[in-house]
DNA sequence: ATTGAAGTAGACCAGTTGGTCTATCTCTCC
DNA sequence: GGAGAGATAGACCAACTGGTCTACTTCAAT
C-alpha cells in the first residue's frame, strides 16, 4: 500500500491529517516486513511510506533502527491485542487463556497468514547482534509472565512451566497456520492447551 | 569451513577422495545456509565449496535449484534420523515417539542451535512459487505420516490428530529452542508429547 | 597421442543493496 | 517577512546481488 497526502485513512479515526514521515515509515515496515520479511529492500520502504530517503536515516538512524522500531511498537500492539482478548473473555482465567489460543487459531488459520513476524525476524537475523533480537526476547518475557499470572490466578501447580508450555504450543501454533495449509491447527492447539491448564490443576 | 583438494576428511569414511562440485556444493550450501540462512550469497557458496561459478549454474540451474535439492537431501538425512531413532528405541510406539522428541529437544537445548532450517527456509522465501516450499511441504507430509502410523499402531483413537498435534509441538519445540535459550523447552516438551500419546489410549 | 567432457578462474554484466550528501521546498514561529 | 527546522527529491557511492560468458586446465577414454 502507497500512503499518500490525500485520502488518509487512519484507522478509522476522524482525523485526515497525514502522519508525519516516521510514523509513515514505522507503517510501512510494519506492512512490508509482515509479507515480505526483514530483507526487505530500503527503496521499498521508502516508496511505501512515501517518504524522503534521508528521513528514514533522520529518525532511525538506518534501517536497522527502523527495523527494531517497529518490532517494537509491533510487539507494545500485539501485547495489548492478547490483554484486550483476555479482558473479553472475562474473569475466569481459564476462559481467558483459551480464548487467547482461539484467536491465534483464527489468526493462523488465514491461508495468507505469512507466520509469526517475530520468529520470522529471528530466523531471518543471523546477526546475533541485532537490536532486533532484543525486542522479541523482551516479547517472549512479557508474554511468559502475561501467561504465567494467568496460572497462578488459576492455582496451578507449575505457573512457570505451564507458561512455558503455552509459549510452545504458540509458536507450533503459528508455524502450522504458516507452513502447513489446510492442516486446521486450531482444533489440535486448543485441546493441547486446554491440556496445560487443567494438568496442574488440583482435584 | 572451507572443503580442500588435499586432507578431505568425509564423514570418518576411509576413502580420502575429493568430492566432485556437485556433491562439494550441496555440502556447503547446507552447512552455510543452515547458519546463515537460505539468503547466503552465491559468492559465499562457491568460496566454500571451493567451487568455480560455472559449476553452480552446470548442476543446479541457479541458486534456487541449488536450495532446492541441498533441502531435499537434508530432508532425507533428518527422515532417516527419524527413523534410525525411532529403530534404536525397539517395537513399543509410545516409547518410539518419545525417544524422537527427547532428541529434539536434545538438539533445541544448544545454545547455538539456529532453529529449524524448513521453517527458516519457508518463513525467509515470501515468494511462495520458490522451489524449496513443495520440498518443505512433502516433509511435513511425510512426518505427518511416520507420526500417524506410530499412533495407529498404538491404537489411539485419532492418529491424524494426534499427528498434527506432535508436528505442532515439534515445531514451537524447535522455535523455542532457538528463540529462549535458557528456556529448557525440552522438559515441557515432553510432557506434552506423552499428554498427546496417552489422551487417545483406550482405558 | 588426441579428443572431448568437466572443472577452474575470473572478467564482466545490469540491477540492487544500504548509506551519504547537496539542493530545494514548505511550514511554523517569532 | 525572515529565519530555521524539517521534509523532499534525487544524484551519487562502493559493495554486493545472481547470472552469463570466455579462456584455460585437467583428466579419462579412445
Amino acid at each position: 500500500m502507497i500512503y499518500r497526502v490525500k485520502g488518509w485513512h487512519n484507522h478509522g479515526m476522524t482525523t485526515s491529517a497525514k502522519p508525519g514521515p516516521r510514523e509513515r515509515l514505522l507503517l510501512a515496515a510494519q506492512e512490508l516486513t509482515y509479507t515480505q520479511g526483514v530483507g526487505v529492500g530500503v527503496d521499498a520502504l521508502l516508496k511505501a511510506a512515501g517518504v524522503a530517503r534521508r528521513s528514514l536515516y533522520e529518525h532511525f538512524g538506518g534501517k536497522d533502527g527502523l527495523i527494531a522500531e517497529m518490532l517494537r511498537r509491533s510487539t507494545a500492539e500485539d501485547e495489548e491485542r492478547y490483554r484486550a482478548t483476555m479482558a473479553a473473555a472475562g474473569d475466569d482465567p481459564r476462559v481467558r487463556l483459551l480464548a487467547v489460543v482461539d484467536r491465534l487459531g483464527r489468526i493462523a488459520s488465514d491461508p495468507d497468514f505469512p507466520g509469526c513476524r517475530y520468529l520470522a525476524a529471528d530466523l531471518a537475523l543471523s546477526d546475533r547482534d541485532h537490536p532486533a533480537h532484543e525486542v522479541t526476547r523482551a516479547y517472549r518475557r512479557t508474554l511468559h509472565v502475561l501467561f504465567a499470572d494467568e496460572f497462578v490466578a488459576l492455582g496451578h501447580a507449575r505457573p512457570e512451566f505451564a507458561a512455558d508450555q503455552l509459549l510452545i504450543l504458540v509458536d507450533g501454533l503459528l508455524a502450522a497456520g504458516a507452513t502447513r495449509p489446510g492442516s486446521e491447527p486450531a482444533a489440535a492447539s486448543r485441546e493441547l492447551a486446554e491440556h496445560i491448564i487443567d494438568s496442574g490443576l488440583g482435584a
